[in-house]
DNA sequence: AGTCCTCACCGG
DNA sequence: AACTCCGGTGAGGACT
C-alpha cells in the first residue's frame, strides 16, 4: 500500500526504478522502463517516490495526467541537511552530495534559471544529465543517517517530508494557475490610469498628475525621479531625505497630494499594468512559478510575475470560473500563535488557545484593553523593534509573558554572537555574510575582527552589524517556524482535497486560495480549518494553541475582505 | 550593450 | 509612532 520506490530518470524519456525496504535500502531488482510516465502510471500502489528533483520530474507526470501521493526530494533534503549541519553554501546537487561521499571533486551547482514571462513551466527546459540510480541510492542512505544525527531527528524527517510535499503542491499550482480575467484587469487599469497613449508612454491619469506636480513646483519635475523631487522640494525651502510616501505625508505643500497619487498609480502601471498582463496571463490563468523554501526562513518565493505582491485593487481580476468559487482562507495571527507554541509560554499559550482575535485577548490580559498597543508590542518583540511605542510596551510584555520574550531574546543573542538558530522543525539560519569562506571577505564583519575601534568590546553592547544580525535571527525563529507550520498545513490540505475537483491555486505565507465547484466550497472550507489544526498537532504535539482561519467563499478575490 | 546599484512600491 | 523582519519587481542611472 504505502510502498516506497526510488526513481531515476534515464536517457531519453526512460526511467530506472527500484523498490525500497523499510530501511530505505533496495528491496528488489532494478527495473528499467522506456517511459517515465508509464513507469509511474503502472505502479499506483507506490506511496512515496524517492527522486532527485521534483521540479525535474513532477511537471512531466502532471502533464501526463498523473498525480503522486508523496515524494522525497533528494536535492531539497540535501539543502536542508547542509543547512542544519552549518554547511549552507556547499553545492546541494545530488552529484555534489555523491562526490562528497567519495571524496571526489565536488561540482558546483548549475546557475539558477531566470524567470521568463510566458514560458510554459520547466517542461521544455533542457534536462540535466541523468544521475545514476545507484548514486541516488547512496546519497539517500547517507541522508537518512544524517537525519538521525540532527538535533531533533523526528522533526528533521518531518521537515524534509513537508517540504517535499510543498514541492508537489507548488508543481500542481504552477500547472493550475490562478484564474484571471484579463478583461476585468483591463477595466480596472482604465478606471485607475485612464487611456493609454500610442507609443507606450504614460497613460492619461499619470500624465495629468505629473503636470499637477510640475505646476505646484512652478517648474518641470519628473515625479518618477526621486533626486529630481528632492531637489524641487529643496528649492521650495523644504528639506526631505527621501521621497518615501510616509515622509512626504508630513509635508505641507501643494505638490504632495498629486505626487503621492502619482507614485501609487505609477507602481500599478509599471508592475501590474498592460505589459504585465501581456507577459503573465494566458488562457484565463496567471501562472507564476512558485519556489518552496525560496527564502532562508522557509517562506516561499515566486519567480516572475510578482505573485506574492498582487496589489489589493488588482485582485478584482481574480474571478472563479462559471459555477465555481474561490475559498480564500487567511490564518489568523499566525506568527504570534506560533511563538506561543514554540516558546510554550503559559500566558501566551492561554491567549492563543482560543479562536478569537489574539490581540484583543492579549490586550485584555496585559494592556488594559488597548488592542493597538498590545499588537505593536508583540510584533515589536518578534521583529526586534529598536524604537517607538513597541519598545515602551515591551517591558509589560516581558513581565507577563517571560518565556515568549526570552525565546526571541535568546535567538537574538545567538545571532549577535555569530551562532546559528533553527526553526521548530530544524531549518537553520545561514551564517552571517563574511564569516564563512564565501567571497564577501572584503566587507568588515563582526566582533572577531578589528577589536581596536568603537564599541565592539564594550560588554553588553554589540556593533550595529551584530544587532542587525540579532534582529534577523530573532525574527527567523518565528517567521521560519510559522513557515514550517504553513508547509504542514498545505500538505494536509492537499491530502484532504485529493478526491475532490477542488484545486489549490494560490499560497502566500499565511493565506491559501482553493478554486472549486460551488457545491464543494463548504467542504473545502472545513478541510482548510482541519488542515490548520492538524498541522499544529503534527508540528508542536500537544499544545493548547489553536490555529484558526478567516475563510471567505467568494467569486472574486477582491471580495474576500 | 550589458551589469550593477539605488530607490520606492507591493505583499506577508 | 516609526519604518523594525522577510521578500519581488521595475525604472533610471552609473558604470564597464
Amino acid at each position: 500500500m504505502s510502498e516506497r520506490w526510488a526513481l531515476a530518470t534515464a536517457e531519453g524519456d526512460g526511467a530506472l526504478l527500484v523498490p525500497l525496504g523499510p530501511d530505505g535500502l533496495p528491496a528488489g531488482p532494478v527495473q528499467e522502463e522506456p517511459e517515465l510516465t508509464e513507469a509511474v502510471r503502472s505502479r499506483p500502489d507506490v506511496g512515496r517516490w524517492v527522486w532527485r528533483s521534483t521540479p525535474e520530474i513532477y511537471p512531466r507526470l502532471l502533464a501526463a495526467g498523473l498525480r503522486v501521493e508523496r515524494c522525497y526530494d533528494i536535492e531539497d533534503a540535501e539543502l536542508l541537511l547542509l543547512g542544519h549541519e552549518g554547511r549552507l553554501g556547499e553545492p546541494r546537487s545530488s552529484a555534489a552530495a555523491w562526490a562528497r561521499l567519495h571524496n571526489a571533486p565536488v561540482p558546483p551547482d548549475p546557475p539558477q534559471r531566470a524567470a521568463e514571462p510566458g514560458s510554459q513551466s520547466s517542461l521544455f527546459e533542457p534536462q540535466p544529465v541523468p544521475v545514476p540510480l545507484e548514486a541516488l541510492l547512496e546519497v539517500y542512505a547517507d541522508q537518512q543517517r544524517r537525519h538521525e544525527a540532527a538535533e531533533h531527528p523526528g522533526r528533521m524527517r518531518l521537515l524534509t517530508a513537508a517540504e517535499s510535499a510543498g514541492l508537489l503542491v507548488a508543481a500542481e499550482m504552477n500547472r493550475a494557475g490562478l484564474p484571471w480575467r484579463a478583461d476585468v484587469h483591463r477595466d480596472v487599469l482604465h478606471e485607475l490610469l485612464g487611456e493609454r497613449y500610442a507609443g507606450g508612454g504614460e497613460p492619461r491619469r499619470l500624465a495629468e498628475l505629473a503636470d499637477k506636480v510640475s505646476a505646484a513646483f512652478g517648474r518641470r519635475v519628473r515625479p518618477d525621479l526621486p533626486t529630481d523631487v528632492v531637489k524641487a522640494f529643496a528649492q521650495a525651502g523644504i528639506k526631505v531625505k527621501s521621497t518615501r510616501r510616509w515622509e512626504l505625508e508630513e509635508i505641507d505643500h501643494p505638490a504632495v497630494g498629486p505626487l503621492i497619487q502619482y507614485k501609487k498609480l505609477y507602481r500599478i502601471w509599471t508592475a501590474h499594468g498592460w505589459s504585465w498582463l501581456q507577459d503573465w496571463v494566458r488562457d484565463g490563468r496567471f501562472r507564476p512559478e512558485y519556489l518552496p523554501g525560496g527564502t532562508v526562513s522557509g517562506r516561499w518565493t515566486t519567480n516572475g510575475g510578482g505573485a506574492l505582491q498582487i496589489p489589493k485593487v488588482i485582485r478584482r481580476a481574480v474571478v472563479a470560473d462559471e459555477g465555481w468559487r474561490l475559498v480564500v482562507a487567511d490564518a489568523d495571527q499566525m506568527e504570534p500563535r506560533v511563538l506561543a507554541a514554540i516558546s510554550r509560554d503559559p500566558g501566551l499559550m492561554d491567549v492563543a488557545g482560543h479562536d478569537g482575535d489574539l490581540y484583543s485577548a492579549l490586550s485584555d490580559r496585559a494592556f488594559s484593553g488597548d488592542r493597538d498597543h498590545a499588537k505593536v508590542a508583540l510584533l515589536g518583540a518578534i521583529y526586534g523593534q529598536t524604537s517607538g511605542d513597541g519598545l515602551k510596551n515591551l517591558a509589560m510584555l516581558r513581565r507577563r509573558f517571560p518565556l515568549a520574550v526570552s525565546y526571541v531574546d535568546e535567538a537574538a543573542r545567538a545571532g549577535e554572537e555569530g551562532r546559528l538558530v533553527r526553526t521548530w522543525l530544524g531549518r537553520t539560519s545561514p551564517r552571517a555574510a563574511g564569516s564563512g569562506d564565501d567571497d564577501e571577505a572584503g566587507i568588515p564583519q563582526e566582533s572577531e575582527e578589528l577589536p581596536s575601534t568603537d564599541t565592539e568590546f564594550t560588554p553588553g553592547y554589540a556593533s550595529s552589524n551584530a544587532r542587525a544580525r540579532g534582529r534577523f535571527t530573532r525574527n527567523f525563529v518565528v517567521q521560519g517556524s510559522a513557515a514550517d507550520w504553513a508547509l504542514l498545513m498545505l500538505a494536509a490540505l492537499r491530502q484532504a482535497t485529493a478526491g475532490m475537483r477542488a484545486e489549490l491555486v494560490f499560497f502566500q505565507h499565511d493565506e491559501v486560495i482553493v478554486h472549486c465547484p460551488a457545491d464543494e466550497a463548504a467542504e473545502v472550507a472545513k478541510a482548510i480549518r482541519e488542515a490548520g489544526e492538524l498541522a499544529g498537532r503534527i508540528a508542536f504535539g500537544l499544545t493548547p494553541v489553536r490555529f484558526p482561519f478567516t475563510t471567505a467563499v467568494v467569486e472574486c478575490y477582491a471580495d474576500a475582505k
